[in-house]
This record gives structure tokens, C-alpha cells and sequence, in this order.
DNA sequence: TAGTCAATAGTTGTCCTACAACTATTGGGA
DNA sequence: TCCCAATAGTTGTAGGACAACTATTGACTA
């Protein structure tokens, strides 16, 4: 089941498991909008899990805004249709995104150094006074076409130099994956900017218009691992965001 | 326990009870970043509830970001501090919002009228054609200063007009609460925009930049209740999105 | 015939107990 | 001093039971 982003080399947590594929069969349209889909207790037999796994699952379901369970009466499938998988809630890599919408995702790198850390980057990442960071400058691509400008800062204190390297040209994400350091959560800030200084390119907006997405990255035991300002062109990137309660 | 945000007249479930209590105690530094709360065995007894409800109470938290659970070790306070009540994931009120960041919140209303709706407002709140709205231009003052400026349009098909009276110059959120319409999920576009004609009086912003919020609110049974573009001047307001798994 | 309402079956919410899986600490031995 | 097995504490999952709630059914009433 599931060839969905996974944790991480090898097995989530069973309920994990569980609430990807009940996902991935809403995504799939098993059940459509405004449909109950099967019973907590029907759920349990057919994985063969407990009631209480297959109930945490739908929470995580209902958390993200896929279900919407009713005391009594059943679970059922929302309406926002395909778009709560694109939403910004989620944690991804721009690439993953890029590809859940159906593009073919890209990056052109302009800039990747390793230099010693500024002011606003010892104070973002919580850094000691000398530390390096690998410093990125791409463009976002889907289909060829940009659509963001990418700054990142990423502190490398604990990533072996081969792994630094590999970040250079691949996906970030995916390397600190591979040393078990994919980040879990992310506090991002959006602000709508003007700046002459941003971006590149011929295919950059005249009107200098962007909305920019400010992000700390942390890992899971709550270091921030990387600092990264996107800057979007308005208009060829949906923005959504999920508001529940 | 709580005087917080309470579902509706009367009483939530006892998981979500407990959940806002846990999240009080959080919040008002009982435990402070980082470090390991209670755990589940002990809140279970000292609430008087059975484990399960801890836990699901506990899976609240997590998602909203203010706990770190983790397997065999216990469950840990998140390093977020007064960035997540204030985040964008969590549906309030505007005035809600306002008052939780510490300012006074104040409306000024500049067009208060029922009318039928136009065809955009038709396709996003699912109208029949000749339906009436009721449409709402208001300034958004935080501490008499205008953070931002707020177009919204009710759907008042089952409201009724002594409600509809109540949302003109008072708070829409508590009026649609007062009949049991409470939006409990909305799906938030955001964009950056220039333009000319959004604003009014002296506070407005010269350079025409705004940080739209274009928002549809869904009620408990999934129906579009309202439709609102919010326009934020840049720099009189903290966006925060969190990211999470 | 239409409407009311009690009975009922189905579903989620909570409880209890038990054990598996994992983590962090401790202390003995090399 | 280092290594590592034992251990106590914690979260994850299991299974069964009942409470609380919802929606439907069907008998009864007007």
C-alpha cells in the first residue's frame, strides 16, 4: 500500500500507515464528496488493526480537513475536492508540491556556497557566532517556467560533507532525509513585497510584485535546520490555506 | 476550566475539553519549551477520564503544533512560544485574533447592505440565482489603527432577520454561533496585489500593496456560509502559517 | 392520509485492562 | 573510562464493553 512520501527509509507508525492509505483511497475517489465511507469497526477488521489505530487515523484525516466525523452517525468526505492536497499546511518540499499539481518540478541554481553565517541567520537558525551554512540562490521551475525564487540557508553543523555536497545540486529535502533529518514542522511568515532586488532572468515580473513565504524548518527533536525565504510571482502559484475549528 | 472559545452554548466533547484545558496550562507557562509535561497515565487520572481521551486530547496538540509526542519517551512542549496562538491555521474571527495578540480590536463599517448576489458570489457560496446576500465593507482596527480593510459577503438563506440586523454592526462570527452556523473549516487563497481601489480613508497605504486573504467558510455541515476578502497593509500584521508533518 | 413518536439498529465517544515497542537511565563489568 | 545489559518509565496498539448520539423504521394517533 502507499508509494507516498514516507517518513523515512523504512516503517511509520502503524496508524501512520493506516491514515495514508485512507487518504490515498479519498484522493482516489473510492468515496466521493459528502459520502459516508466505511465504519471504524469495519475499517479495523479489514486492516486488521484495532479500532483505536484506525481511529486515530481518521482524526489525523479530520485534522487535516479530508473527513468529517459525526458523532453517531458516520464519517464522511469533504467537499474542498483536489484542493487540500496542494494546501500550504502541509509540509513539503517545493518540488513534491509542484508535482502533486501535476507539473514537472525543476530548479536552476545560481548560487550554492559555503560561507559563514550573518547576523539574521545565527539568530534564525540559533547558530554560535562562526558556524557555516551552505547558502543556496535558485530559481523554481514547473514546466520550465519559473514561478519562485528560492534563499536558503541551511545549517550543516551536523551533516557530513558528502551529504553538504549532494545538496548543492539535489533536493535538499530528500539528502536530509538520508541522515534522518527531515524536517517536521516549519513556521512560516507571508508578506506581500516590492523589491527591485529579487530574482533574475527574463522571466522575472516587471512590477516587482511577489508574495514571499519566510520559513524556519525544524527537525524533528526541534532544532531549526534551515531558513528559507521563497518569493513567489503572483499569479502562477496557488496559494491555499486550510483554517480549521 | 476555560473561559476559552467554546463550541456553543453548551458543552464540547469531553476530549475537546480537555484538550483546551491541557492548552491553557501550556499556554500560561506551566511547562515551558522543551520540557516534558505529565504523562498520559497521570493526566488520565488526574482529569478523571480514561487514557484514551488524554490521547486523543494529547494528537490535538501535536497537530496544532504545540506538543512533540514522542514513542517511550514521553510528551514534550514545542519552541514556538506566542507564534502559534496567533497563526493563521486556526479559524477565528478577526477581532478573535486581534484581541489574542494583545491590541483592542474595533470594526468601522462603511457599507452594511442586503443586496443580490453577483455571479462570483453566486459560484463561491453556491447561490441560486436570485438569492440575496448580505454584504459587508468594514475597516479592521487593531488599538483605533486599521490593519486592514474587509469585504465580506453572508450567505442569509437560513439566518434569520433579527440575525441579519445583529450582523450589521456587531460581530458576524458570534451571531452565526448564536444559530448554530459557526464556520468550522475555511479554505484561504492568499495573494499579494496592488491596487488603486481597495481602502479608504487616511490610513490607507501609498503604494497600493496589500496582502489579500480570500476566504469561503463552511459551516458544520459543509455548506458555504460566507465569502470574504480580507486586505492586510503589509507590515501592520504577523502572518503565520504553521507547516506540520 | 398525514403526522407524531417510540423503538431500534448502527455509529462514534469513552472506559478498562493488558501487553508490545521504544527510550533513557543506571550500574556492573571489562 | 568505556561498553552494554538490565530496568523502569512512557507511548503505541489490542480487544472487549458500554454510553451517547443519529437516522430510520414502523406502529399509533388524529
Amino acid at each position: 500500500m502507499s508509494s507516498s512520501p514516507e517518513q523515512f527509509g523504512a516503517r511509520a507508525s502503524l496508524t501512520r500507515r493506516i491514515s495514508d492509505d485512507i487518504r490515498r483511497r479519498i484522493l482516489n475517489k473510492e468515496w466521493h464528496p459528502g459520502e459516508k465511507i466505511h465504519s471504524e469497526s469495519e475499517l479495523a477488521s479489514t486492516y486488521k488493526v484495532s479500532r483505536v489505530t484506525v481511529r486515530t487515523a481518521l482524526k489525523t484525516l479530520e485534522y487535516q480537513g479530508l473527513v468529517d466525523i459525526r458523532h453517531g452517525s458516520g464519517t464522511y468526505v469533504n467537499d474542498f475536492g483536489r484542493a487540500i492536497p496542494t494546501g500550504l499546511n502541509e509540509l513539503r518540499s517545493m518540488s513534491e508540491t509542484i508535482s502533486e499539481l501535476g507539473y514537472s518540478p525543476g530548479m536552476e541554481y545560481k548560487t550554492a556556497v559555503i560561507r559563514p553565517a550573518n547576523k539574521q541567520e545565527i539568530e534564525k537558525l540559533q547558530l554560535d557566532n562562526a558556524d557555516s551554512v551552505l547558502y543556496l540562490e535558485r530559481a523554481v521551475l514547473a514546466d520550465n517556467k519559473a514561478v519562485a525564487y528560492s534563499y536558503d540557508t541551511i545549517n550543516i553543523a551536523s551533516v557530513p560533507p558528502e551529504v553538504v555536497e549532494e545538496m548543492k545540486t539535489g533536493s535538499v529535502f530528500s539528502s536530509l532525509d538520508s541522515i534522518n533529518q527531515r524536517p517536521l514542522r516549519a513556521l512560516a511568515e507571508v508578506h506581500a513585497v516590492i523589491d527591485k532586488n529579487i530574482g533574475w532572468g527574463d522571466q522575472r515580473p516587471t512590477n516587482d510584485l511577489f508574495l514571499l513565504l519566510q520559513q524556519i524548518h525544524y527537525a524533528g527533536d526541534g532544532e531549526p535546520i534551515m531558513y528559507s525565504r521563497t518569493y513567489f510571482m503572483e499569479g502562477r502559484f496557488q496559494f491555499l490555506i486550510l483554517r480549521t475549528r
